[in-house]
DNA sequence: AAGTGGTCTAGACCACGTC
DNA sequence: ACGTGGTCTAGACCACTTT
């Protein structure tokens, strides 16, 4: 082998962990006697360390060493991306449809919610489809007092979540998904039989402490949300 | 201030894109040319921008430079905490019932999912419950190839998945959620009627490249799965 | 006080993509 | 060919934690 990369380093150490070389919860040697081992820059072996406890593979603590976790990787992290781009990623045409906007105050659920007093919301209903088949049925609720720019796009062509995306920043989003029965209007949109199971995401978005936008994203059975660690 | 530190850096031009300094789609000036305006070495400055680029808000080429992203992929993070774990932060009382243990050859359909080629493989079905009512269907599958001290464990206590996790560590995992309908098994399992909305998920993980185990996971409709970045 | 990880620097060379 | 990011090095100093 050539000299080690940062990533030649990373996976001999997940393999002495996988092979059970290096112990769960045993220290594992400093960074500077695996540099001297590797014949490498003590950054280097920093490097990758740093990605091992980043993906939750090791524990760092200054002056007491590097050991490996108990109880690996917890975490797993997957991306939130445009119905577009994920449509797209299946290799097949996006096409967007606007069942219906409206200007109301929000309904009490809705408020309660997203904590809010009152006001009024931009109400949005929608498809995205895939070649024309029904991917996604969107109900969306729009904070006009966060966004009032919103009150001035129609949304025919563009979806709301890429207009959100490209003018409005935000600092925190929740998430929840479920699976649910399909009422008989979201039945209808994606054409499915009534009471046919549907994964339901949810998504809340803040700027700060107030908030943007609450959306319900309704699939039908057929969609797999993926993620890998 | 200071020194700059790649923090620091990170900030400001977290700030930058925020406000709009640097806008979506265009073009930021070159490592070195960040580097003089900060007083800061290129490989602070890289620092900052790979992290950047990680969490998806720059998008990064060689001899084209950098740019913010137009559709920033924001990630976001969610645990994956044993059900154990999952049920008692709910304040309910954990219980596990193990329903079947065999060993047998994999089915064709597990095999496929795992790229084996055959072996013996622990069959293990259980259940898990809160406060004594139905939370999770478990159906896992083991290679025993891979985990050969599964064979000795018997599983009647303490489920396979707080098991595996403090005896077996792996180096990637898949994941994936979908909504169904309950089969009639299932459903009796659950307590819930027949082509109820199921929340399912799946996870296979692997040493290296070798599959360690194949599990679904069940869930009541009235399970949701939530997250928040 | 001392040990270990965290970060920074200045310089170098490499790798990839574009021209 | 050339420009930009990707990575490595050798050395230095800092910061946190434990002794």
């Amino acid at each position: 082998m050539a000299r080690a990369s940062f990533r030649d380093i990373k996976e001999e150490m997940e393999r002495r962990i996988a092979t059970r070389v290096w112990r769960p919860g045993a220290t594992i040697p400093g960074e500077e006697e695996l540099a001297r081992e590797f014949g490498s820059a003590r950054a280097t072996v920093n490097r990758a360390l740093q990605e091992l406890a980043r993906a939750g593979v090791v524990e760092r603590k200054r002056k007491s060493g590097t050991r490996v976790s108990l109880h690996p990787v917890r975490e797993a992290r997957f991306i939130i991306p445009l119905v577009r781009q994920e449509i797209e990623a299946e290799g097949a045409t996006y096409r967007y449809a606007l069942i219906e906007r409206t200007i109301e105050p929000a309904p009490d659920l809705v408020r309660a919610r997203l904590g809010l007093d009152g006001g009024e919301m931009l109400h949005l209903r929608c498809l995205h489809l895939a070649d024309d088949a029904p991917w996604q049925f969107e109900d969306r609720w729009i904070n006009l007092a966060a966004v009032p720019q919103a009150r001035d796009q129609d949304f025919a062509a563009t979806g709301p979540n890429e207009w959100l995306v490209m003018n409005t920043p935000f600092s925190r989003a929740d998430f929840s998904f479920r699976a649910a029965r399909a009422g008989s209007e979201e039945a209808g949109l994606l054409g499915l039989a009534d009471g046919e199971a549907v994964f339901v995401a949810e998504r809340m978005t803040f700027i700060g402490e107030e908030p943007v936008t609450l959306v319900r994203m309704v699939y039908p059975p057929a969609y797999v949300l993926r993620t890998s660690m």
